[in-house]
DNA sequence: AAGCTAATCAACCGCCTGACG
DNA sequence: ACGTCAGGCGGTTGATTAGCT
């Protein structure tokens, strides 16, 4: 999934880095620092670039990298992060240790995007209102969905009862969109006004998409 | 099985900023 | 005030993998 390693016109190397050279680098950033990124990969006998053998340890080799899957509390972090910093990774990446601001790029643009983008416009001054409402984006807004559970809620007393009851249950609506993997369904799309009305009115109407998804279909 | 498409993520590029002479 | 250099940041690219037809 890296680019095929080449040597450029200057002599230096690119793209995917070796076993080899990961080791070199890790051994003389972990004994000497790196207070000089562009003499290091010399004296690292690296044939890289400083900015190279920089993102390389930032982004992959730092010992206090956190590897694997975002967990539920870290999605949640970035989202909310997000919404108040904008596209200010690094800002981001700080308030979230053990991962890169390159990680937390690739996995916002990969997962989390998809679920903030229709609902609200706060972050992207610039971005035209055509521009919010791709189709490839599913448009789920994190932070509006408590207040669509908390109207349900009080519209469902009964269900919402006895979700409250038992404390293995999913406590709330924003909980319950966060569950990885899975889409929330497409009725919270739908306008608000229209939900609690359709919510009111008929039951039937909207839970039959509820029911289609296999996390909400137990607890309804 | 083969071909196509989408998703993923490491790495690169270009620009910005701050330090220094 | 200006130029140069190094580090850092955000956007983009491209190789690989997974999933679908």
């Amino acid at each position: 999934m890296v680019r095929t390693p080449f040597i450029d016109r200057d002599g230096i190397k690119r793209g995917a880095w070796s076993e080899d050279e990961d080791n070199k680098l890790k051994t003389f950033v972990e004994r000497f620092g790196h207070s000089n990124w562009r003499q290091l990969p010399k004296y690292a006998g690296l044939m890289r670039c400083g900015k190279s053998c920089r993102l390389r340890w930032m982004n992959y080799l730092r010992p206090d990298l956190k590897k694997g899957n975002y967990c539920l509390e870290e999605e949640q972090l970035i989202i909310k992060l997000h919404k108040e910093l904008g596209n200010r990774w690094s800002a981001i990446a700080a308030k979230l240790p053990g991962r890169s601001d390159n990680n937390i790029k690739n996995h916002w643009h990969a997962h989390l995007k998809k679920r903030t983008p229709r609902l609200t416009n706060n972050t992207t001054s610039s971005t035209s209102t055509s521009e919010q409402f791709t189709d490839d984006e599913a448009g789920y807004d994190m932070k509006e969905l408590p207040i669509i559970s908390c109207d349900l809620s009080n519209k469902l007393n009964g269900i919402t009862d006895w979700i409250e009851e038992d404390n293995n249950h999913i406590k709330t609506m924003e909980q319950f969109s966060c569950i990885n993997s899975v889409e929330p369904p497409f009725c919270w799309t739908e306008p608000i006004d229209n939900f609690q009305t359709e919510i009111t009115s008929d039951i039937n109407i909207w839970s039959e998409p509820l029911f289609d998804n296999f996390w909400t279909q137990p607890f309804f």
